[in-house]
RNA sequence: GGGCGCGUAGCUCAAUGGUAGAGCAGUGGCCUUUUAAGCCAUUGGUUCAGGGUUCGAGCCCCUGCGCGCUCACCA
């Protein structure tokens, strides 16, 4: 591995430490308070009159140095906060002092023992009689100092090159205090899906990533092969048909929360995988799905945010149920003075675009039309939570058929600052139509062969052992996490986001 | 995949086609309550890579690589 200078000074450090006896990387690290617990005891302590200094062990990495001649300060950041050290010649001795100045670089990790006071500012500190490395940095991390500005850490001159960031994320996290916020709430999001499904009784599970036939969603699939079967296997780009099928078996409520992956444009708001919830409840159906779903999301933003409004892109959104409520067609024309109805197959709309000059892809199929017109004349309309209802069925081939409309289904999509949040249906249970819609997707993308709907016999015969009426819902999570800490890009709320590789 | 933009010290950024700089970090020194500590001194560059134009290229041209934005693609 090549070193820089910086990193070369620093490895003839690690060598006189080994030179006199130090080990910089020991087997154990002793603490006796997490940073965050040492601020807290103090200031609790200090409530009582007379108390004994509170003594303590802490640990974490060196963010700030300022030795000024016979003492020194420091300050150092485990996961919990950031605490000072004060060092002084006259506690720690001479032969110390020196070490701390000749061995101690930001970015290492250290121990230290002593006891809490305050400095003359009124700083809470640990006023150090004794410390020692725990393990020496080589790299130093690509920041210059930090300081405290209103409780909040303000890092300078901090790494800033999206490339690097991603490529880095470990120096980026290291580094950066708000990106560990954005991933916090990450967590804590999925924590509240949970939370809100298990509550009503819910169970999650986990179904086949690697699967012999693909289906659920219409994408290009990850290709791979498993070497002694001598079968080609297909990474999910959805989990449906396989939550479907336990519904079939007897779990009334399944969801799951996890990873799909799709073969195809990357962007601002698509990576080739990424984090999918999916839930399928028995006896519901696309009304009370939508009542579930402003729910959740309300649920959601109270736990993670403790608030109903949230900011995005200098929009205040209110997930406050109940959400408006729009039938697609309605919204359409009202958007694009376009009536679908009028237009029942794909040249009718087609001439109608046309003299409307929209855009479109000539000789696509009516519901790709249809999907066209949505994103590009409705969906940048729906700033606040929004219901769009009742979708073609041509574009939704395993949503059930609107009784009495047999070229609608009763689907819904819910949109959010301008941007397609979640989609969900009264799931088709019926096998001979389903079986239908299989053959009619598979005609409708021919041209498209990698596109195309394939056939999933064991889905049907699942569901020829009898499905009960169902609503199942999809939400890509990382849009959600995107809304809630109001991240312009899904690399921002991906610790690892994908990049093209680098040639060495 | 198309279009536009960007790539300079460890980090953040400067530099009319004319000697590549600053702040921070680093190194040496002074400094016993600092907090982006301060003061003095100082090291550090294949200007993404490769070609071309030119007396002379970080800058202009071409090719490649990577990233960003955007379009296409995308239930």
């Amino acid at each position: 591995m090549e070193r820089n200078d910086l990193e070369k000074i620093r490895l003839e450090k690690i060598e006189s430490m080994r030179a006199a006896g130090i080990e910089p990387y020991p087997t154990t690290a002793d603490y006796t308070h997490r940073n965050q617990e040492a601020i807290q005891a103090f200031e609790a302590a200090e409530q009582i009159v007379g108390s004994e200094p509170l003594q303590a062990t802490l640990v974490g990495r060196i963010r700030a140095m300022r030795p000024m001649g016979k003492i020194a300060f420091a300050h150092i950041e485990d996961g919990t906060a950031r605490i000072q050290l004060f060092f002084r010649i006259n506690d720690i001795g001479e032969a110390l002092m020196s070490r701390l100045k000749e061995d101690y670089d930001l970015g290492d990790y250290i121990e230290a023992s002593g006891h809490l006071f305050r400095t003359k500012t009124g700083e809470i500190s640990l006023h150090v009689n004794s410390f020692r490395m725990l393990a020496k940095a080589v790299t130093p991390l690509p920041a210059a100092k930090d300081e405290e500005v209103d409780g909040k850490i303000v890092r300078h001159a901090t790494l800033n090159d999206p490339e690097m960031r991603y490529r880095q994320r470990y120096a980026d996290l290291a580094v950066n205090p708000e990106v560990r916020e954005i991933f916090k709430i990450r967590t804590k999001t999925i924590r509240a899906l949970q939370q809100f499904l298990d509550e009503r009784d819910f169970i999650e599970v986990e179904t086949p990533i690697l699967q012999p036939i693909y289906g659920g969603a219409a994408a290009r699939p990850f290709v791979t092969f498993h070497n002694q079967l001598k079968q080609e296997l297909y990474l999910r780009i959805s989990f449906e048909l396989y939550l479907k099928r336990l519904i079939v078996g007897g779990f009334d409520r399944v969801y799951e929360i996890g990873r799909d992956f799709r073969n195809e444009g990357v962007s601002f708001k698509h990576n080739p995988e990424f984090t999918q919830i999916e839930f399928y409840m028995a006896y519901a159906n696309y009304h009370s799905i939508m009542e579930l779903t402003e729910n959740m999301v309300a649920y959601v933003c109270d736990q993670v945010l403790g608030s109903r409004t949230l900011q995005f892109r200098g929009n205040t959104l209110d997930v406050t149920p109940p959400w408006r409520r729009m039938e697609l067609r309605q919204g359409l024309i009202e958007s694009t003075g376009i009536d679908i109805n009028e237009h029942l197959t794909g040249e009718s709309l087609e001439a109608a675009m046309k003299a409307k000059g929209y855009a479109f892809k000539p000789t696509s199929p009516r519901g790709k039309l249809i999907d066209s017109l949505i994103g590009d004349y409705l969906e940048p309309s729906l700033i606040q939570p929004t219901f769009l209802y009742d979708y073609p069925r041509d574009i939704s081939p395993l949503a059930k058929s609107k009784p009495g409309d047999p070229t609608m289904t009763e689907r819904f999509e819910g949109f959010m600052a301008g941007m397609e949040l979640c989609n969900a249906f009264t799931e088709l249970n019926d096998p001979l139509d389903q079986e239908q819609r299989f053959l009619e997707m598979g005609r409708d993308y021919e041209s498209d062969d990698e596109e195309r709907h394939p056939m999933d016999e064991d889905y049907l015969r699942a569901m020829s052992y009898g499905m009960p009426p169902m609503g199942g819902f999809g939400m890509g999570v990382d849009r959600l996490v995107m809304l809630l800490t109001n991240q312009q890009t899904i690399r921002e709320v991906l610790l690892f986001p994908h990049l093209r590789k680098l040639e060495e």
